[in-house]
DNA sequence: TGATGAAATGTCTGATGTGACATATCCTAT
DNA sequence: ATAGGATATGTCACATCAGACATTTCATCA
């Protein structure tokens, strides 16, 4: 929608985790905003996998995934949609309260 | 993911609306948590449309879609993604908190 | 130092999502 | 009953996303 994003997802996605990750390129609020709740997506699997002690490959397999891919949902990489951290959440035990936690939380910074 | 839906899918929305609209058809948990939440965000497009008293049209205008594609998220139709629901309510001017409460709360019934 | 296991990155191919268009259905008012 | 606007439904061509594979980077440890 007003579709520019992409590039800047990219690069936005790329240079993250630095606070709210807001304006730095023009990203509309709306952009930012959706940029951000993939980053707290990204980290709760992350955060979750490494709760449970997983290996990216252990838990690829219980998804069905690939190594990749789940290296790249949890990098909030432009290829990877809000459906499949969702789903990816859902499946490692989320609830929709949990999953309504993560989305209102600011993505968190290192570990 | 455990890819089976689809089929499923088509058919839950199909006829939802119904209370939880959980299993009915063989939907694993994860799965039917999934369809209620894109039926939650689906409901919210309709009724913040609603509320601003704009025509499908108009908002397809104003986030650069078509009248089509706008019916077809307000019945979380299977082509809709989340991506495109959340983009949508982003830029009705939802905030994140907001889609957080639309997300663990579950879809109503009629108007 | 090099070997190992984990994670990141790039790219392919097939699957899904998207806007657009045409058309059909539903209201509501006349 | 019919016209009008609004919404629903089916389909297509093009774009984006998915899993997979290969390869690279990184950390740890002997």
């Amino acid at each position: 929608m007003a579709m520019k994003r992409k590039k800047r997802e990219r690069l936005e996605a790329a240079g993250w985790r630095v606070g709210t990750a807001a304006g730095f390129l023009g990203l509309t609020k709306e952009e930012a905003a959706f940029v951000e709740m993939k980053l707290a997506l990204a980290d709760s699997v992350r955060r979750r996998r490494q709760a449970r002690r997983l290996t990216q490959i252990q838990l690829a397999r219980r998804i069905g995934s690939s190594q990749s891919r789940v290296a790249k949902m949890e990098a909030a990489d432009p290829s990877v949609s809000i459906d499949l951290l969702v789903r990816t959440l859902l499946e490692m035990g989320a609830s929709r309260a949990a999953l309504a936690r993560v989305i209102s939380r600011r993505a968190r910074r290192a570990a």
